[in-house]
RNA sequence: CGGGGAGUGGCGCAGUUUGGUAGCGCAUCUGGUUUGGGACCAGAGGGUCGCAGGUUCGAAUCCUGUCUCCCCGACCA
């Protein structure tokens, strides 16, 4: 049994001029998370026993599948990032010691793990090994925001597989993905496995566990038919039959004035044509192996591009950046809105969709001017056509079945299958049955702890404050103490001990305030049970049984409130 | 990093236009009346107004510089 009093504990009646969000702005108020800088919280100790909960949620998984945990350091030596090529990496925050020696605080482990095990699993006898931990890590975030949903400190759970072949890798993965599953289950959140990209970590297959929230940064593409769910980042767009006739066939070139007209939405109302049968132009910068080169994409009129689909299949260093209007004038004669591919140096990547335009609308590098008639091959060259714009809702589900649908998540797992990618920069390697040495297929797998905490919040709360889920609620009871006298604090006693002995935890509201207070509080913190004791009910043998979820409440005698209990919670 | 905004007791804010020596609500402390949905009355403590410099008889307010924080865009658990 925990007592307010000896809690140091505050609630406040006021949001936070810098929380956004309703998870953010509850967990302030409820005193459970308090900034220090930007990105970084302390967690107070009612958001740290719910943080608690879930590691052993997660804990519990792994273990019962046979992953062993482990703590690395948080400070780590460049020579170490140097191996793995990623040493100057943006997010990771560097520091020198006392004898000028270069550290970084991990953002990640993956070369520590690598480290960790390449001398000592030597042989395929040893494997499959999977190794994780649960730890504070700290990227330095352009822009950290939504308390606990984009920290630059946070606590995650990373776990790392090593495997013998890609198959077993492959297996490894699987299991992983179960795991996660039973992990998001036993939280009891509402979540969707998406695929996704891997970004800066590496690897080709990869999904993400999404929390569904309005407020979620991620945009998804689910179907109406069937399970398919892609991150909006890496969501196929399939071509689709081409509904214009006019652009179908091969014509003539021809100039044509256009003055005034800058988007492609005023082009389309003048020429009175949908914007989906027009040409957009856009140029971009990228880096491969470290060169750095322009080129122009070309997609339809209605279509936005999507970068990290250029990176992907353009195989560049990062996401390419847009040309600002200075260097495209530079590179076409013409300002952005009347530039197009006829003449240009640059190679040009155009959408899968455009293959059937035979017969183009686009700028004419001559500000005010566009050209019709453009014919692809005869006219300039496409290097290669392939699907390089952001799916859309409505457009047909990938895996051919549904339409698409647009939901927001919050990111809270994700799961990677990295290959080759470290233990080969690394030379982590061990001798196969054949005794050749090989480097591990390794596997990644995350969860933010404070975010998945906080992602419950978002999920589940009302005008009055939280409801946590039974499952990472940080006190399963909350007893409202009106009155403070032996009678019933002997009673408290004798109850809380009935109710610990069932794994129950109790928190009780025992300080010098009225009723009121008591009951806003006992509102906003949240825990599923609360018991409602005062002198007047008490007299007649009566306590109340409350049900934060359901705002239910039961009349209970003295006698039953255990079972009353055990109702709601077990 | 680009664009917008803000720094005034612990929290939320007013005061800045038009310089005159700092105020409100919440929170805290004391006393009293209250006590089943954020009580009321009386009193008290707490701020060199982000920092530095300048103008002025006088600066929260005007000027210069600087730091920090927040919001919108590219990253990620």
């Amino acid at each position: 049994m925990t007592r307010w009093s000896q809690l140091g504990h505050k609630t406040y009646k006021e949001n936070p001029s810098d929380a956004e969000i309703p998870s953010h702005q509850l967990l302030v108020r409820a005193g459970m998370i308090k900034k220090l800088s930007p990105g970084i919280y302390t967690y107070g100790p009612l958001a740290l026993r719910a943080m608690r909960k879930v590691e052993a949620i997660i804990r519990d998984e792994h273990d019962k599948e046979g992953c062993q945990e482990l703590l690395m350091p948080m400070v780590q030596p460049k020579a170490l990032w140097e191996e793995s090529g990623r040493w100057g990496y943006p997010e990771l925050l560097s520091l020198k010691n006392r004898n000028d020696h270069d550290f970084c605080l991990g953002a990640t482990h993956e070369e520590v793990i690598t480290d960790y095990v390449r001398n000592d699993i030597t042989s395929y006898k040893e494997l499959p090994v999977i190794l994780y931990q649960v730890q504070t890590k700290y990227r330095d975030e352009i822009r950290p925001r939504f308390g606990l949903m984009r920290g630059r400190e946070f606590i995650m759970k990373d776990a790392y597989s090593f495997d013998e072949s890609v198959e077993a890798a492959h297996k490894s993965y699987a299991k992983m993905k179960e795991v996660y599953k039973n992990i998001f289950n036993k939280l009891g959140l509402e979540y969707r496995i998406v695929k996704a990209d891997a970004g800066a970590i590496g690897g080709s297959l990869t999904e993400e566990f999404q929390v569904l929230a309005e407020i979620g940064e991620d945009e998804l593409l689910v179907s109406d038919n069937s399970d398919f769910a892609a991150n909006i980042e890496i969501c196929e767009a399939l071509k689709v039959a081409c509904d214009f006739d006019h652009v179908k066939k091969e014509e003539s070139l021809e100039e044509f004035a256009t003055p005034d007209l800058k988007t492609i939405e005023d082009l389309a109302k003048s020429l009175n044509v949908e914007a989906a049968s027009l040409v957009k132009t856009m140029f971009f910068e990228g880096t491969k192996e470290s060169k750095v080169f322009q080129f122009t994409v070309l997609l339809r009129g209605s279509d936005q591009v999507n970068s990290i689909k250029l990176k992907n299949r353009l195989s560049l260093d990062d996401e390419p950046r847009m040309l600002t209007d200075t260097e495209v004038k530079a590179l076409t004669g013409a300002s952005p809105g009347s530039c197009g591919p006829v003449g240009l140096k640059t190679p040009i990547y155009a959408d899968h969709n455009l293959r059937d335009y035979k017969s183009m609308v686009v700028g004419a590098n001559k500000d005010g001017f566009h050209l019709k008639g453009v014919s692809p091959e005869r006219d300039f060259k496409i290097e290669s056509f392939f699907d390089l714009a952001l799916a859309r809702e409505g457009a047909p589900s990938p895996d051919g079945k549904g339409t698409l649908k647009s939901i927001r998540g919050v990111e809270v797992g994700h799961i990677f299958y990295l290959g080759q990618k470290y233990s080969a920069s690394m030379k982590a390697s061990f001798l196969n049955q054949q005794g050749k040495a090989c480097f591990f297929e390794m596997g990644c797998y995350g969860i933010g702890v404070g975010r998945t905490m906080q992602a419950a919040v978002e999920q589940s709360h009302d005008e009055d404050g939280i409801v946590w889920p039974k499952s990472i609620a940080p006190f399963d009871i909350h007893i409202s103490l009106l009155d403070n006298t032996d009678e019933i604090n002997s009673y408290v006693e004798d109850l809380s001990k009935k109710v610990e002995e069932l794994g129950l935890t109790v928190f009780v509201d025992d300080r010098k305030e009225r009723p009121g207070v008591k009951f806003k509080d006992a509102d906003l913190l949240g825990f599923p049970v609360r018991l409602v004791i005062g002198k007047r009910g008490f007299t007649n043998g009566l306590i109340e049984v409350f049900n934060r979820k359901t705002k239910e409440k039961i009349e209970s005698s003295l006698k039953e409130a255990v079972e009353k209990i055990k109702g709601i919670l077990c």
